[in-house]
DNA sequence: ACAGGTGTTATCAAATTTGATAACTTTCAA
DNA sequence: TTGAAAGTTATCAAATTTGATAACACCTGT
């Protein structure tokens, strides 16, 4: 363990309940951003690039793969991420 | 094939260039509807029970699974239906 | 025929996401 | 150092989704 102080810290806040239920919800989030700059930066592809297949800006790439803020993309969004580089989305569900 | 002159209407439809981008952008919507049904009627809940689970009402519920008009769910909304039902989301992609 | 349960549709306001533009930071090569 | 490329952040308007309520349709068993 690395870093123990944000461990032990991480762990305190996590007893909070309104501040878990925001880190689970948002975990999967975090995961599906994850996904969408390792399928788009495998293609050695840039945000521009994207953007510019996807018909739209830089910026709003950006903030989808990083936005500090925002929250919840709509599937068409992550469906027209996937097209830009020649994927589909496929959505599962898996017993918690 | 049972309904010829509806495969035939069909086909013409779809040499329609607009149509055509219309009925393969809503593919994977319908395709992630009837998984969130499955999902619901297999556990033998209502509309109206998951909508309570979920804290929303009915109508919304129905309008996300059958609804004519809509069209692109949030993940948000993916996750609480599923969560609801005991489940995770689990979004993958795959090559074209 | 009736009543209750289930699902659908319509409508409006509220909330959220998305598009667009611009400015900014960082990195790297010339 | 300068400049370009890549990514981030801020902001606002536009578009879309979502919540809520109500009314309607459909079915099934009594």
């Amino acid at each position: 363990m690395d870093d123990l102080s944000f461990e032990n810290f991480k762990d305190e806040a996590l007893k909070n309940t309104a501040v878990k239920k925001e880190y689970d919800a948002l975990g999967p989030v975090f995961e599906l951003r994850r996904k969408l700059i390792k399928l788009r930066t495998a293609k050695g592809v840039t945000q521009e690039q994207l953007a510019r297949i996807m018909g739209t800006n830089k910026s709003n790439i950006s903030r989808l793969e990083s936005g500090e803020n925002i929250s919840y993309p709509t599937f068409k969004t992550i469906s027209k991420y996937a097209a830009a580089l020649g994927y589909k989305v496929d959505i599962e569900f898996r017993p918690v």
